[in-house]
RNA sequence: GCCGCUGUGGUGAAAUUGGUAUACACGCAAGACUUAAAAUCUUGUGGUCUCAACAACCGUGUGGGUUCGAUUCCCGCCAGCGGCACCA
């Protein structure tokens, strides 16, 4: 009689076994080698759990069970990232408070993931909104203040007015809000920063040495930008200036006076190609361009220039760097720069295709080998210097050297110390990465530690204070100032230096921060008993058990890190930007928290769009397991396609893999017996590749060659290689394989088992199918034992009947063998 | 424009260091069981030619090259996806 898969049965039972015996509770055997395996932590949102989500968590499941059953000890543990706007935003809408909705999607998203058979260790738990934790993400800021790399500025900054707060650069996509997707303007306000441009160097330096995938790490090195290049000074002739000199002298003795310096004055263009210097044809400054106003009594045309000024603030981002808009410019009148390479003297621009936040604000154009400055020249018809004109510098770096094209590769250091050396130029290196905007107008986050007072300035709370715990009584609506300013209980605070009444700080944290260290919070058993300045520092001697330092350390740096592509650059790069931060504090004593990162592809819907609400096309994970059980839904999402590939769900594919599970449970195998060489060969093929597939994250090839030995009528089991088959297949199918495994009369439980040992021997058979081939054509196949003669491999094929009809009579001179193949000549 | 990745049946996809394609699964077709359907099982399934089988030829985006042999390596194109982008 056929047996019945009743998964729902099954999950109930083996749950309740695995909860009772806490079989996933961390092995602190400090004997065994480690592998701190982690999965990206949820956003817990109200939408629950989302069937991308456990493609990766499944993977790292499989990894971590294959590791624990190879004897290593694995941290394997999960939390939640569990600030951010939109629970606020929810709040904001329903009017109850953020913590409980965010408690409450916690609940929601602990039982979908537990149903899927998780071997996560539940007791090692995080919460970002916890005051526990976040007393220590208050901590790293401290650190980075006391280090100057946290600080406060006035500057200009993404401002997101349907969202009502500041955003970092990193949240800004193509102009827009990631979140909410509206335009984003430019603000001048003062605001909290960290001075990740300190790090830019390093984060750029090692990337290579990174086990991550080609396209994160571009994108990584893409955001910091690094260029090699030169900083070259320009004189601007003002004495050389038509138009009404009289008023000019007057004003030139005002700026004189005002600024105590003599009399030369400046323009620095930063540039990658200081061989071009010869065609320089112009100069362009950036709307913003700081010198511009100072020289606005030597400006003949202010009132355009100034208009031109005017108009440009009021662009957004976006329509300013919109490529398919005309660059428009005005240029300045009434004094020209000198080209110190051959004193020419050029006239200066200003346009708003120069960006001020780069380099130096101001370039050199030079028509003849930059497409955006042709574009530029030719619009107002100015007279385009060619290099050759004035000779030109060898030219030695990479790339492109072409007329009116754009530039690409890298300068080589040979020509622009050659150039700087003749110009009075320095040699600079610039980056595109800018310093991590972190403060943000809203409640939900981490309130940032830092008191005002009128006395003292900027006063940072002292580490006994901390946590600054988030007050309730707040009004959650947006108006561009925190929440917070208007808690009577949180705002009116006493100096700490001079206990006069002062205020705090009203702005929290960008939850990316919360982020940036959670991999480390999970070292310690639980949350209450971490602590930084015990838990990581090797090097001191700090008077705690040795106990309490090997604890947490031990784990680190992470072995393995799986998540999805959408944190290639914000939170990883955040994360390895605040381990440096904590290495150069000697908190920690390694270089990158992630050495091996893993990506996810993303899962679209059945229509091959992205699963969302307003198309009605999301996939919940709860109806798939509810029908199918966990152990199909884990199969599944490993045998769709490549882990990181994208891939579209297919619910009809879901049957096959359901199939294969139910085919297990009406598997006959031999108590004993002999069992023939075929069978001992293919589980030995089995044993090797699954293992070898899990390692390389290869979980489709690994789950089709286990169905390919089931599929095999060829094969006869015995209870040992039934139960080694079970071995192979239970961090797949945790539940299903541990069901089967009671049922061969085993009474222990299968994570307890060791994983399967191969023999060698066996895998390398004695004897093997080589191919045999003339002229590059298959003639056919022969079995022959190793190590044989080529006399006797040529009597062996002229036996063969398939071989001789097709050699024709042809005679055979010379025979090569490689590998498994003959080859005739 | 720059950087990175990808391109294989009707579909999702396999293929050690180059070893002679399409594993596994879906779908489809035929058959078995059934009053019937579902479920389950069996067989077949790249294309052309052929009643059919064998055989042959063509086939991994495209055009070349290296090689006894190329999905794999090299060069040139084309298409798609992702990142960056008036970054000088």
């Amino acid at each position: 009689m056929r047996k019945v898969y009743d998964h729902k049965a099954i999950e109930k039972k083996w749950q309740r076994v695995w909860d009772e015996k806490k079989v996933f509770q961390t092995d602190n055997d400090t004997s065994k080698k480690k592998k701190y395996i982690l999965d990206m932590f949820p956003y817990p949102s109200g939408a629950g759990l989302h069937v991308g989500h456990p493609l990766g968590y499944i993977a790292s499941d499989i990894v971590s069970r294959y590791y624990r059953m190879n004897g290593y000890r694995v941290l394997h543990p999960m939390g939640w990232d569990a600030f951010g706007l939109p629970a606020e935003n929810y709040a904001i809408k329903s009017g109850i408070h953020p913590d409980k909705i965010t408690k409450s999607n916690i609940k929601t998203f602990k039982r979908q993931l537990r149903s899927l058979g998780f071997s996560y260790d539940w007791s090692r738990e995080i919460n970002t909104s916890d005051p526990e934790y976040y007393k220590w993400t208050q901590w790293i800021f401290l650190k980075l203040f006391e280090k100057g790399l946290a600080y406060k500025k006035k500057a200009l900054v993404n401002w997101c007015d349907s969202c009502q707060t500041v955003l970092a650069n990193e949240q800004v996509i193509d102009g827009k809000c990631e979140r909410c997707k509206k335009s984003v303007i430019q603000k001048e306000l003062k605001q909290w920063f960290f001075k990740i441009t300190d790090y830019a160097e390093e984060l750029l330096a090692d990337i290579e040495k990174l086990n991550w995938s080609e396209s994160i790490k571009s994108a990584q090195r893409n955001w910091i930008g690094k260029s090699k290049g030169a900083t070259i000074k320009f004189e601007i002739d003002i004495s050389n200036s038509d138009g009404n000199s009289k008023s000019k002298k007057t004003n030139l003795k005002q700026i004189l006076n005002t600024n105590n310096q003599i009399s030369k004055q400046y323009i620095e263009v930063f540039t990658t190609r200081p061989d071009t210097l010869f065609g320089a044809t112009y100069l362009v400054c950036a709307p913003e361009h700081k010198q511009i106003s100072n020289f606005k009594f030597q400006i003949s045309n202010w009132n355009e220039v100034e208009k031109y000024i005017e108009e440009s603030k009021k662009k957004t981002d976006l329509q300013r760097s919109d490529l398919s808009k005309e660059k428009t410019g005005v240029e300045i009148k009434g004094f020209k720069a000198i080209n110190p390479v051959n004193n020419k003297e050029i006239p200066i621009w200003i346009a708003d295709y120069v960006l001020n936040t780069y380099g130096t604000g101001a370039i050199m154009a030079v028509p003849a080998h930059d497409e955006r400055d042709f574009e530029f020249a030719s619009k107002y018809n100015i007279e385009i210097i060619k290099v050759i004109e004035g000779g030109k510098l060898p030219y030695t770096g990479k790339g492109k050297m072409v007329n009116s094209g754009k530039f690409n590769g890298q300068q080589s250091d040979e020509i622009i110390k050659k150039i700087t050396r003749l110009t009075d130029g320095k040699l600079t290196i610039q980056y595109k990465l800018r310093d991590w905007l972190i403060s943000r107008q809203r409640y939900w986050g981490v309130p940032i530690p830092i008191i005002y007072c009128a006395n003292c300035g900027i006063i940072p709370v002292p580490e006994d204070q901390l946590p600054v715990e988030l007050p309730t009584d707040v009004d959650f609506f947006p108006n561009g100032e925190s929440p917070l300013t208007n808690s009577k209980t949180f705002h009116a605070v006493k100096c700490p230096n001079c206990d006069s009444p002062a205020r705090r700080e009203s702005d929290t944290m960008d939850t990316f921060v919360d982020s940036s260290w959670y991999f480390l919070a999970y070292t310690t058993d639980k949350i209450s008993n971490f602590k930084f300045s015990r838990c990581f520092n090797r090097d001191l001697n700090i008077n705690e058990s040795s106990e309490q330092i090997s604890t947490a350390n031990h784990w680190l740096p992470v072995d393995i890190y799986v998540g999805g592509a959408e944190h290639a650059v914000m939170h990883l790069l955040y994360a390895r930007f605040i381990t440096k931060v904590l290495r150069d504090i000697k908190i920690l004593d390694f270089n990158e928290p992630f050495m091996s990162l893993k990506n996810q592809g993303m899962i679209l819907a059945e229509d091959g769009r992205k699963m969302s609400k307003s198309f009605g096309n999301v996939i919940n994970p709860d109806d798939i397991v509810d029908v199918y059980g966990a152990d199909t839904f884990r199969l599944y999402e490993m045998f769709i396609g490549p882990f990181s590939d994208t891939k579209s769900w297919s619910t009809k594919n879901i049957a096959g893999v359901n199939r294969f599970i139910k085919k297990l449970f009406n598997i006959e195998y031999q108590n004993d017996g002999t069992i023939e060489e075929y069978t001992k060969i293919k589980i030995e093929q089995l044993k090797k590749s699954v293992s070898d597939d899990i390692l390389n994250f290869s979980f489709n090839t690994a789950i089709a060659k286990m169905m390919s030995f089931i599929k095999d009528k060829n094969l006869h089991l015995n209870k040992k290689f039934w139960q080694e088959f079970l071995i192979l297949f239970s961090p797949f199918a945790p539940y299903a394989s541990q069901e089967l495994w009671a049922m061969t009369g085993e009474k222990g439980l299968i994570v307890n088992e060791n994983w399967v040992k191969i023999d060698k021997l066996k895998l390398n058979e004695s004897t093997k199918d080589y191919m045999v081939i003339i002229g590059g054509k298959k003639l056919g196949s022969l079995k022959l034992i190793t190590n044989i003669s080529d006399d006797e491999i040529i009597e062996e094929i002229s036996k063969d009947q398939i071989i001789t009809d097709k050699l024709n009579n042809k005679k055979i001179e010379k025979i090569k063998i490689h590998e498994n193949v003959i080859i005739l000549m």
